[in-house]
DNA sequence: ATGTTC
């Protein structure tokens, strides 16, 4: 037998990180193991929202050499959260009156250039879903302080228990899908050379595309706080689909993140369904055993087909826009309403506590929801 | 995830 040497040894390190109480698909692993098979991979982390896509896993980090896989960073390139700070008093909430009347569906009429601009992002011919959350997971979401746990760090972002906060999940919209479509019509799910033109000229566009899902999170924000009669203030801002260079010792190194919020800037959201709470969290230790990422939610724990059949069955559609925490829910497209249940995900507070038994995070305070948008009707576009 | 299913 061959004595082993990183010249026959190719495969790359595999590492779930999640406790036997997180359960995790067996898909999701297989598709795990066979990311960690490509050419160049080193290092393949499944985090503890770990949870089956299409082709390769959600809630999973990869560090490769050589090599970079647009596939893996998926469609929605940029997608991240964003959490504003509001100039209101959650006592003075009206949750009831915003879900009436609050409408973020169509364009946003305004200078969107001067808005990409203001985020060094520019223009690509998607400007007419600036400002739109999307479909999907996506939501802009009217949040409350349930408890905090670390005041220092709390306080220091600036941040006070009484007020309301916003927080933002959406992404680059079709600009992202148009990027990741150039590249799977000439190369499917295969990778490209990292020192070739075309992984340059991805590259180019997909950073293109991170700037510009950071600008219409912003714009979100901006048309959503608009619509409760309030300002805010940017507290953070993460992109968890991403392929990222890192310099170590003389080599690069491409982290990917599909679905895995950044260890490596700052403080983070981590939200759980829309009927559970979300945590903000501050990332600690070293982020070497996780590739410098974390859980980016909850994880789906039942498939859209499977959580539409099995809830609709329990519940009605109007029960739904209700939550355990009295907050509303504005989705009136009713089998998203179903998809998006917070029966068909994994339980937050187990994925948080995995992080933080592994050493990757502390809680700074736990985050209700009060008002979640998701869509209005088509009918009223 | 998606100017989706003109």
């Amino acid at each position: 037998m061959n004595t082993p040497s990183s010249e026959t040894s190719t495969a790359a390190t595999v590492r779930i990180i999640a406790s036997p109480q997180s359960w995790v698909e067996g898909e999701a692993v297989r598709q795990l193991e066979a990311v960690a098979r490509l050419p160049g991979m080193r290092l393949a982390v499944g985090l503890p929202d770990l949870h089956p896509g299409k082709g390769a896993p959600v809630g999973a980090a990869f560090e490769s050499e050589g090599f970079l896989y647009p596939y893996l960073v998926g469609s929605d390139i940029g997608c991240g959260m964003g959490l504003w700070d509001v100039d209101l008093l959650t006592r003075k909430a009206k949750a009831e009156r915003w879900a009436a009347k609050l409408d973020l569906e169509g364009p946003w009429v305004g200078d969107t250039d001067a808005v990409l601009a203001e985020h060094g992002a520019s223009s690509t011919g998607f400007e007419a879903a600036l400002g739109t959350v999307g479909g999907g997971n996506h939501f802009a979401e009217v949040q409350r302080v349930e408890e905090v746990h670390d005041a220092r760090v709390f306080e220091a972002l600036g941040l006070r228990e009484e007020r309301l906060l916003l927080l933002v999940h959406s992404g680059s919209r079709g600009l992202g899908e148009a990027i990741l479509r150039t590249h799977v019509d000439r190369h499917a799910a295969g990778g490209l050379a990292a020192d070739s033109e075309e992984a340059r000229a991805y590259l180019t566009r997909h950073d293109g595309a991170v700037l510009w899902a950071k600008a219409n999170r912003a714009l979100v924000a901006q048309r959503a706080l608009d619509g409760i009669g309030a300002t805010g203030r940017r507290v953070l801002d993460v992109c968890h689909n991403s392929v990222t260079p890192r310099h170590e010792g003389g080599r690069v190194g491409w982290l990917h993140r599909k679905g895995a919020a950044p260890w490596d800037e700052g403080p983070v959201v981590i939200p759980g369904s829309r009927g559970a709470l979300s945590y903000l969290v501050l990332p600690v230790g070293t982020g070497e055993q996780s590739a410098h990422s974390l859980a980016h939610g909850a994880g789906r724990k039942w498939t859209r087909t499977a959580a539409r059949e099995r809830l609709k069955e329990r519940f009605t559609a109007e029960s739904l826009t209700r939550t355990s925490f009295k907050s509303h829910v504005v989705c009136e497209d009713r089998d998203l309403l179903f998809e998006e249940a917070p029966p068909a995900y994994k339980a937050i507070d187990r994925v948080v506590t995995d992080l933080v038994d592994a050493g990757l995070v502390r809680v700074v305070a736990t985050l209700a929801p009060v008002l979640t948008y998701k869509t209005r009707s088509r009918a009223s576009e």
